[in-house]
DNA sequence: TTGGTTTGTGTAACCGTATACATACTATAT
DNA sequence: ATATAGTATGTATACGGTTACACAAACCAA
């Protein structure tokens, strides 16, 4: 029990063979007799013999692991991108090395010492990283994948969201149902997409000669959303509020329902963004700016291929998003 | 850009040294001079030297990775684990590798592929997995960790759970308030934790001279929770339903109050499991059996903490669960 | 002064695999 | 029969660190 591993040479040894040829037998395409390679899996097989990944990684120079720095594990609407990349990359044989961390100082720490295991690939999912933290981190990597903040630079490549012809979508439709008191409830301040999203909507205030009435920041969460739309409601008087994400926008119903006793969309539209799946839930029936997760995920891999094919240069995809109606807006 | 990582030997002929000398100015307990270490990490910040931790893990035999096997990543129950696990292990410096696949063969496959990455510790949060099969995969590996089912094994170490006393309190408060026509709806069907919290309930019954009136099974998921218990409710008479977990009993309640019309704690009391945050959320409010997430984990962590001190045995922590009242039960 | 201990550094050998190169063997063509 | 190409395998080295051992210098005690 507990027994070391047994090494290619050892194994060699039981197999009569040099250690040369067990690694041939175990790289599909290299000259080696059929013969031989059946033969050596038998006893390797017999023995327990995998090569070693650490080894090898140090000899080839590629470790086949894959850096994610995510905000939280939890959070519901990176949680089924995670998952859905997870999947992807292990269906490649690569092996996701999860970097969560609430903490700035702690993330970079973190990144760093990812780093020293010569990461193939770095997904930043996180709009709290700033970008050029990561490159300069990750500077002997291939071209860092990253989400959302664009930054121009020739190690980054990106997959970038629209959502102005949704947002657009959605304020028509509430305007037509005769409201124009609008409220943005703001995610976490430090957070770049978030900014992005508020200014989906701004503009397509705008374009219709409207403004924001009211505004409020919380952090994503159920409970900020509530307790800040409470805060809202009570010092300003509007008729619909667009969230930053779908938690806070199931947040903020309760609050205008528990507390306030408005019911929606009739007193009020209330507007998420993410689409996530307990937005769906029959309970919640949010209306919701909403991104194909599975063509999110499709474009990261893409990205990864590329690098992993040897195209250097940085490239960016762009998505689209829709609307998911509910019965909220 | 792209240029290769700096080795030790080229900073050590920059510094002057020999490469061991470098090795040593890394690790903080070695004999080595003040004066050279902090030359050498001048030096090494200068030129962006990071040792390599994947010859390190070579030369150690001691990769500083963990695997993390796990059922999904969205599953907020998990979630809230795998989170604050993750977090714990950063900040010992080890590295978490997520496995993680809903396919039973996959998954085996996965494991072999991480164990090739001589993964220091395996936690195995998924009962997905059999634990022979981990035990047979993992057989180098330091006594692997933990999970739910407790296979008596000198390799396992586990975090066991009791909720009985917990399911105890529970059915005395729905039989006090006049029920007696209880379901339950059970979780994914091969889930060894699932048998196990059924089985806490079906003894709390036993107890009071009850038994099951009817039974279903979902997949742990929003959806089946409320298919379910639409079937469920429509071929049986019953007045109380305990679900396998939180979101199952949050689709049940929809189920119960949308297509049948009833109102909880009333006409039907639902009860959920794991004590997930969502569950508290003001438009839930659920009444579930609650497990203490944060002590779970420092369960788990002790576990690790024990392996890598070098107590060879296997130890196993019992949790007891608690309940969490809300205004379904 | 001599002998012994401590301290700082270099040398060389490993960790387990992959591969360039050399070599032996087989098969085919001349 | 011999030259040639092709195939299968072994030898040796590299990947980038760590560390046992050796050794020199410095320090201290007698």
């Amino acid at each position: 029990m507990n027994k070391r591993r047994i090494t290619s040479r050892e194994l060699a040894k039981l197999a009569g063979v040099s250690s040369a040829t067990i690694s041939r037998a175990f790289s599909p395409d290299s000259r080696i007799g059929n013969a031989t390679r059946d033969r050596i899996l038998a006893v390797a097989r017999e023995y327990g013999y995998q090569p070693n990944a650490i080894a090898r990684s140090l000899n080839n120079q590629r470790s086949r692991l894959v850096a994610l720095v995510v905000n939280a594990i939890g959070n519901p609407c990176e949680a089924e991108e995670q998952q859905l990349l997870v999947h992807r990359l292990q269906a490649r044989q690569l092996l996701p090395i999860i970097l969560c961390c609430a903490d700035h100082d702690d993330r970079l720490q973190l990144m760093r010492l990812a780093s020293t295991y010569q990461v193939d690939h770095v997904v930043v999912f996180s709009d709290m990283v700033s970008m050029q933290d990561a490159v300069d981190i990750f500077h002997t990597t291939k071209p860092i994948i990253v989400s959302f903040e664009p930054l121009e630079n020739e190690k980054v490549s990106s997959v970038r969201i629209d959502g102005s012809a949704a947002a657009d979508e959605i304020i028509d439709k509430i305007v037509a149902d005769g409201k124009k008191r609008f409220a943005y409830l703001s995610g976490t301040k430090s957070s770049w997409i978030d900014k992005l999203r508020r200014k989906w909507f701004v503009d397509a205030l705008t374009k219709r000669g409207l403004t924001l009435q009211a505004e409020a920041f919380g952090d994503y969460s159920y409970d900020s959303g509530f307790k800040e739309a409470v805060l809202l409601l009570h010092r300003a008087k509007v008729d619909a509020i667009i969230c930053g994400n779908d938690v806070m926008a199931i947040g903020a119903r309760d609050a205008a329902r528990r507390v306030l006793g408005k019911s929606t969309p009739d007193d009020i539209a209330i507007v998420g963004q993410d689409g996530i799946a307990m937005a769906a839930w029959d309970c919640n029936d949010l209306t919701t700016l909403s991104l194909d997760h599975a063509a999110f995920i499709d474009a990261v891999v893409d990205l990864i291929e590329r690098h992993d094919a040897g195209l250097e240069g940085p490239h960016s995809i762009t998505l689209t998003c829709t609307v998911r109606w509910g019965s909220t807006a």
